[in-house]
DNA sequence: CTTGACCTTAGACTATACTCTAAGGTCTAG
DNA sequence: CTAGACCTTAGAGTATAGTCTAAGGTCAAG
């Protein structure tokens, strides 16, 4: 098959698969006497386990020792494999502690703030990133400065 | 002071201070005789909001956001500030809950696979990449080949 | 024989946020 | 005066993973 049915039973684009071969993860097994590319069930396989193993989280750097592992299996333990995912596993963890993080200060910072039509003059928001402590407005009702109609 | 010292208090390089400026997200007060970038306490506090935006998880395009509404913060409303910090809470929400479910599914792939020394040729994660179901092999007893000895 | 779909290549561009380099000018302490 | 620290600029490089473009060749159908 040419490149254009191997995205398409892919799930990848012919760019990518371009783009991948470029990178030496995956080559046609053939080319047509036009120069095509041409793929065949096997190629296919490898673009799937290619596309699942990127759906996993894996980069490319990392895809290409799997692609190696399963190349030549003999010639490879398991711990090769689950190393890879372990590390992963361990990123994946840590990226996430990071978020639920940066997700609580998030929270703090957004539900301080009244979020109403009413001016940013005393925005919680604003004063906690600026450096002042997180002050509460989610009610404006206690600082009054008349300098605008209570517009909510 | 110089660009030096400003880096120092505000916890930011002096290449990335001057790439903010570039990016029109702070600019010194003043340049000294000889074109050095002369900075205040008001830079300063700039720099610290802008740290501390980023700390947070906002992206400079946010920040820059943030840095108008404080610049003149009676020509803003807190909804301006409060969409911003919402509309990041849903986005980190959303990669939080895309990396748990990688994470699960990195669990499942690696826990299948004993991750020893044994040959990769029936290692569970290849497998799995691969397109055949997952099939647990934490153990390689039920599956030998005599193609090589039990290393473990 | 032409139209349109599909293919080829090298290389530029996107996004984000820096990070660093080269080549040179300025300033301060000894 | 000189060494070394610090500053200036424009622009290139880093990381990741594509994504797209230009300019052209190939192929099947009508
Ligand atoms: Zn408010
Ligand atoms: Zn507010
Ligand atoms: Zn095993
Ligand atoms: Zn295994």
């Amino acid at each position: 098959m040419k490149i254009g049915e191997l995205a398409k039973q892919s799930g990848l684009s012919a760019h990518t698969l371009r783009f991948y071969e470029k990178q030496g993860l995956i080559s046609p097994s053939t080319r047509s006497e036009s120069n095509y590319r041409i793929y065949n069930q096997n190629d296919l396989s490898t673009a799937k386990f290619i596309k699942r193993s990127r759906d996993m989280g894996f980069s490319l750097e990392e895809v290409e020792v799997f692609l190696s592992i399963r190349a030549d299996k003999p010639a490879h333990i398991c711990a090769d494999a689950k190393d890879i995912a372990q590390q992963k596993i361990v990123d994946v963890g840590q990226k996430i502690k990071e978020m639920q993080q940066v997700l609580v200060a998030l929270h703090k910072l957004s539900d301080a703030c009244c979020g109403g039509s009413e001016s940013a003059e005393f925005c919680s928001i604003i004063e906690a990133l600026d450096d002042r402590p997180l002050t509460d407005h989610t009610s404006h009702q206690d600082k009054q400065v008349g300098t605008k109609e209570d517009v909510a």
